[in-house]
RNA sequence: GGCUGAGUGGCAGAGUGGUCAUGCAGCAGCCUGCAAAGCUGUGGACGUCGGUUCGAUUCCGGCCUCAGCCUCCA
């Protein structure tokens, strides 16, 4: 029975869909003016995997996460580039695709754009002054009246008096209440604009996602998920926005994933810590990124180093190794397969999870020489777990001949190895071992790592 | 100041009221020409002070430390 860490209720909780069988999932995406940042990458692999596992459970999952490519700072880099907002956008949506692509993330069904989206989020504000929850300040702006929503807070466990009380919020002639916030902003000249009965202008950013989450998943869907920095003020004024405009609940079940730290610190654009996707990229694989990301449960902090890094990519190692030379077998669910799914049901446990993979590797690791047909079908197996979380789609032997840290320099080409393993077979069979081991401590040497198999066969990986 | 969350062995990271996390690193054995990989065994931990309990790392309370939100942020 699935469990998940109900942001709102601050519990786990046991899951149930609106409608059986079926589950609505809206996740809050980029803001498309920069690359993504490991953070971006935690969110995007986060998500993917809970949606890998809802549909293993049998769910029909909706899965929507939106892009936002409007807004102050896009606006503000766009001029500062001397590039038109739509050519910046574009560049950075595709960057943002690119790289969740190459993390394994399979893109969400439906990915909106603010900009696509004006007339449904006009039609929202437009029921929000006529129910009187939003007004049109005398500067043109209109503003969401928070004191009109009895709610407000609930989310994030803040109340009205204590928000107002520590209220660093910049002080606005316009509203009523420094708590107020923008659902349509009037254009200064030069800006983007669109037309609407408030003036011509563009819409806050909290009102989008109210916007398009409700028209593309209805009124009240299962789960709504971002990062823990979105909680408040972002989710919080969501929910106002959308429960007053429908008068309907909004969502069941909120989740929210944890930071990725740099030094104990949480890493983000302002403090200047952040490293991009594309970066790690060049020094890491993929997988192991993601094989990182999931190492750590998601509400957890991840800290970010390289040290955890190369941890990731020798634990990825010790995978791939079992599953190494063994010939591919239909999986079939065994007791393995139970705690996996045991362990995901509790909040989507991934480290409990991989837990189970590694003793599922050592059984393989065992059964390899007895069993033959017992081993491939755990490989099976353990490839299908690992598909779960988006790992070990991968050749084994792919995988081990790669470094993982893709290392700089001259490398060895395979064939140069492929030559010098037969070089050094020959003097082996001459028992000529000063000149084998030679031959072992300069691949060694380079990097390159040879394991001599039963049966007089060697393999090799990079390290 | 208000509100969250966290402090686990050398590192990373789960979890539990009393018997094994897991991975890397360490030690010993097996295997190997020697290695590597693998297998077997093994040492090592629960911030701090109290309380509840037959028994607490696990529950409760105080304290200390750290991170986050309260402003744009995944």
């Amino acid at each position: 029975m699935l469990q998940i860490h109900n942001s709102l209720t601050n519990r786990k909780e046991l899951f149930q869909p609106i409608v059986s069988g079926e589950i609505r999932l809206y996740v809050c995406g980029m803001t498309v003016y920069d690359y993504c940042h490991i953070g971006h990458a935690r969110v995007m692999v986060v998500f993917d995997l809970v949606v890998r596992y809802l549909r293993h459970l049998g769910f029909k999952v909706i899965y929507v996460r939106n892009i936002t490519d409007i807004d102050d700072k896009i606006i503000h880099r766009a001029a500062q580039n001397g590039e038109t907002i739509g050519a910046l956008t574009q560049r950075f949506t595709s960057a943002m695709q690119e790289d969740a692509l190459a993390l394994g993330v399979l893109p969400p069904d439906q990915e909106p754009r603010a900009t696509d989206s004006i007339p449904l989020i006009q039609s929202m504000i437009e029921k929000l002054i006529t129910s009187g929850y939003a007004y049109q300040a005398p500067n043109g702006d209109v503003y969401y009246d928070v004191s009109r929503f009895t709610h407000y807070g609930r989310l994030s466990g803040k109340q009205i008096a204590d928000l107002r009380a520590g209220a660093r919020v910049e002080v606005m002639e316009a509203k009523d209440d420094p708590l107020d916030f923008v659902l349509w902003k009037t254009a200064k000249p030069e800006e983007p604009a669109w037309d609407s009965p408030w003036g011509a202008g563009r819409p806050g950013w909290h009102i989008e996602c109210s916007a398009m989450s409700t028209a593309a998943l209805g009124n009240h869907f299962d789960i709504h998920g971002g990062g823990a920095d979105l909680q408040f003020p972002h989710h919080e004024n969501e929910i106002a926005q959308s429960e007053a405009a429908t008068g309907e609940p909004f969502v069941n079940v909120w989740m929210h994933n944890g930071f990725v730290r740099v030094d104990d610190e949480k890493m983000s654009k302002s403090l200047g810590n952040f490293f991009t996707v594309r970066e790690v990229l060049k020094h890491y694989s993929a997988e192991v990124l993601r094989f990182f990301i999931v190492a750590s449960q998601y509400r957890s902090p991840l800290q970010y180093s390289n040290q955890n890094l190369d941890a990731a990519r020798a634990a990825l190692t010790r995978l791939y190794t079992a599953l190494h030379g063994i010939p591919r077998a239909a999986p079939q669910a065994s007791d393995f397969t139970t705690r996996f799914q045991a362990a995901m049901d509790d909040d989507f446990n991934t480290p409990e999870a991989l837990a189970v993979c590694f003793d599922l590797a050592r059984e393989i690791n065992r059964a390899r020489n007895e069993d033959a047909h017992h081993a491939a079908v755990l490989a099976g197996e353990l490839r299908y777990l690992g598909g779960l979380l988006g790992l070990l789609q991968g050749d084994p032997d792919q995988f081990l001949h790669s470094t993982g840290t893709l290392s700089v320099g001259s490398a060895l080409r395979d064939e140069d190895i492929e030559t010098a393993i037969a070089d050094r077979k020959a003097a082996r069979k001459a028992k000529d071992f000063a000149a084998s081991d030679r031959i072992r401590d300069e691949l060694k040497r380079q990097g390159v790592v040879l394991e001599d198999r039963p049966g007089g066969t060697t393999t090799w990986r990079r390290e």
